[in-house]
DNA sequence: TATATATTTGCAATGATTTCAAAAATGAAA
DNA sequence: TTTCATTTTTGAAATCATTGCAAATATATA
């Protein structure tokens, strides 16, 4: 778990300005599990920041995601949610309870890809669906 | 390349009443090699049928991803897009000119994954995104 | 302090997708 | 073939996550 310091840091290292509430979204998003909408964010850090705009979280959010902090999934089709977990990981959405987890990687994604050569990969997704064990039940 | 009658015959097992609609956008999706959107089957199948809504495209579309038949893309976050190729691979999204190609595995996405007892997989996808070889010069 | 630049805000607009109820097509029974 | 029930299609209106925009605010620099 990075400190508030260690965060401020790193955005400044990408040479974003560090905004009080870009902070708070960046630290936000880092240090959660569940995969975030925008929306979720938003109602998440609204008491904290006093006043915060919706159109300021989408904005930080696809900020951070261009400078390749943290990541967007589209897993579900009808949102997108963000990921501060930068170890390379899969993702499992059950069908059923619309959960969505993090399933560890034997190896890169890439190392099972043909045909690379010559394509310059700046980010990769599997997401694989289904129905969860606690559904299964 | 499936004959009408094959891919009729597919539908029919799949438990789908192979209407004139469903058996084009099912023909058309299934040969198509552009992971078209549900606007453009709509576009492309308007002038064959005579009368064609959007709705139907839609509902049809999802009728044969929940069957199994297709699959749906969300590799671009503005769009859906669909996948008649039932041979398991890989998509490249280009982040400058936007085109989605397929790449080839050399595995099954799942033998890379840990942790998978319990899940039942339905579906799996993986993304990557990045610059083309075309657009990288 | 004054001035320029960067950031945030809130509301309106966008556009892909869905809802819904009516119309049309299809299948089964007579 | 005619009738009736069921399935499918249609088009217009609604939905809703996301974006555009212009004004307001905050921050950095001189």
């Amino acid at each position: 778990m990075a400190t508030r310091a260690e965060l401020k840091e790193e955005l400044i290292n990408a040479g974003i300005r560090p905004s009080v509430q870009r902070l708070a979204i960046f630290e936000y998003v880092r240090q959660s599990c569940q995969h975030p909408t925008a929306e979720v964010v938003y109602d998440a850090l609204c008491d904290e920041l006093g006043s915060l705009s919706l159109t300021t979280v989408y904005n930080t959010l696809k900020l951070f995601v261009d400078a390749g902090l943290i990541s967007m999934l589209t897993i579900d089709d009808t949102f997108r949610c963000f990921d501060g977990n930068r170890c390379c990981h899969a993702h499992f959405r059950c069908n059923n309870c619309g959960k969505i987890v993090d399933l560890q990687m034997k190896s890169d994604f890439l190392s099972l890809v043909e045909g690379l050569e010559g394509y310059e990969v700046t980010d990769a997704q599997l997401y694989l669906k289904g129905i969860c064990p606690a559904c299964k039940k």
